[in-house]
DNA sequence: ACCTGAACACCGTTCAAGT
DNA sequence: ACCTGAACACCGTTCAAGT
C-alpha cells in the first residue's frame, strides 16, 4: 500500500543508471548532470551520494553495464551466425558496428572511462570480458586455418581497430548521410578478406 | 614603454587559444574552464566574450587550428618521404599516429567539434583540407597501379579508419605500455600491404 | 540504512558600465 | 573597440540533521 512515494526510493541505484543512460543519449557525455538526474528520478540532489561516491563513479558504473551489454550483443551475434568462419567474423563485426551506432555516446563513455587514471578494476575486467567471444572466433578460425596465423590478440587488435575507427568516423559524421551503410559493408567485407591466410 | 599590463591585452584571442591548448593537454577536454583560462591570461572572466561568443566557439577555433597543424604535419611527412608508394603511405600513416599520440586530447576535441550540430563551415573545411595531401598520395598510387583501384575517398576511408581506430585504442590505454610501438608498426605494415592491388 | 536541506566553491553567460 | 564587475542560474561536493 501507500503509493505516495516513500522516503526510501527502493532502487535508486538502478533508477539513476537508467536515467543516466537516457540523458546520455539525448545530451551527450559532457552534458550529464547529477543534479538533473536526481530531479528526474524525484530525489534530493544529495541522495545519489549514498550509491555513487562521485559523478565519475556513476559514469564508471554506466560504462561497466555498457560493456556487459556489448559482450552479450557480440556473443548473441556469434551464436546466431552459421558455422563458416567468414560469416562468424562478419557477424561480430556487424554486431559491434550496430551497437556502436545505436549507443554512440555510451560507447564513447565506455572507452573514456576505461582509460581514466583511477578506473576501477571491475571496469577493465568488464571491458576484457566483452571481447572474449570475438577473440575465440579468431582463435578458432586460426585453428581451422581459415584466419591468418599469429598471436590471436594481435590479429584481433588489427580487426578491432578497423571497426572501431570506422564507427568513430561514422559517429563523427564523416560520411555524408546515406553512404554510411555501403561503406560499412565494404569495410566489413574487406576486413574479413584481409584476415584470410595468405 | 609602460610594461604594467595595459587595459587592452593586445592579442587576447591568440593568448586564449594558446592557454586553451595547454589546459587541454593537462586537464583533458572536459575539464577546460573559460574562467580559468581568463585568469591564467590575466584578464577578467567576461573578456573572452569579445573574441569568442561562446565556450564552444573557443573549442571550435582550437579544433580548426588543430586541423591546420595536422594537415601541415601530414604534408611534411609526405614531402620528406621517398618516391616509392609504400614508403609514402607508411610515412603519412606514421605521421598521423604521431600527431594523434602527441595531441590525444586535441584530436578528440577536433573530431568532437567537427560533428557538433552547429559546427561552423570553417571547421569542416579545415578538416577536409587536412586530409587532402594523403588523398593525393592514394590517388597517385592508384595512377601508378601500386594501390588497389576504386574511389580514392573510399580507399582512403578504410585506411584512415584503421589508423584512427588504432590510435583511439592506443590513447585509451588498450595496449599494455611498451607493446604499443610494435603494434603500430605491425598495423602500418599490414595496412600498406593491404592497399596493394590484388 | 537511506535521504534531505543548507552551505561552499565553482562554472558559463549576460549586461550595464567603465577606458 | 575592448575590457570590468556585479548578477543570474546553474553545477559537484560536503555535512549536519532528519526518518
Amino acid at each position: 500500500m501507500a503509493a505516495t512515494r516513500p522516503y526510501h526510493h527502493g532502487n535508486l541505484r538502478e533508477a539513476l543508471l537508467r536515467e543516466g543512460e537516457r540523458a546520455l543519449e539525448t545530451g551527450g557525455a559532457g552534458g550529464l548532470s547529477l543534479r538533473e538526474l536526481a530531479r528526474a528520478v524525484g530525489v534530493s540532489h544529495a541522495a545519489p551520494r549514498r550509491h555513487f561516491s562521485d559523478k565519475q563513479a556513476l559514469l564508471d558504473a554506466m560504462a561497466e553495464a555498457g560493456f556487459v551489454r556489448l559482450g552479450d550483443a557480440l556473443s548473441a551475434a556469434i551464436a546466431g551466425a552459421g558455422a563458416r568462419c567468414d560469416d562468424r567474423l562478419a557477424a561480430v563485426a556487424r554486431a559491434y558496428v550496430g551497437f556502436a551506432r545505436r549507443h554512440a555516446a555510451l560507447l564513447e563513455l565506455m572507452f573514456a572511462a576505461k582509460h581514466e587514471a583511477g578506473a576501477p578494476p571491475e571496469l577493465r575486467e568488464a571491458g576484457e570480458r566483452a571481447f572474449a567471444a570475438p577473440l575465440r572466433v579468431i582463435a578458432e578460425g586460426q585453428a581451422a586455418a581459415e584466419v591468418v596465423a599469429g598471436d590471436p590478440e594481435r590479429v584481433a587488435i588489427v580487426a578491432f581497430a578497423t571497426m572501431h575507427g570506422l564507427v568513430s568516423l561514422a559517429n563523427a559524421g564523416m560520411f555524408d548521410d546515406v553512404a554510411v551503410d555501403g561503406v560499412i559493408d565494404d569495410v566489413v567485407e574487406r576486413l574479413v578478406l584481409g584476415l584470410r591466410p595468405r
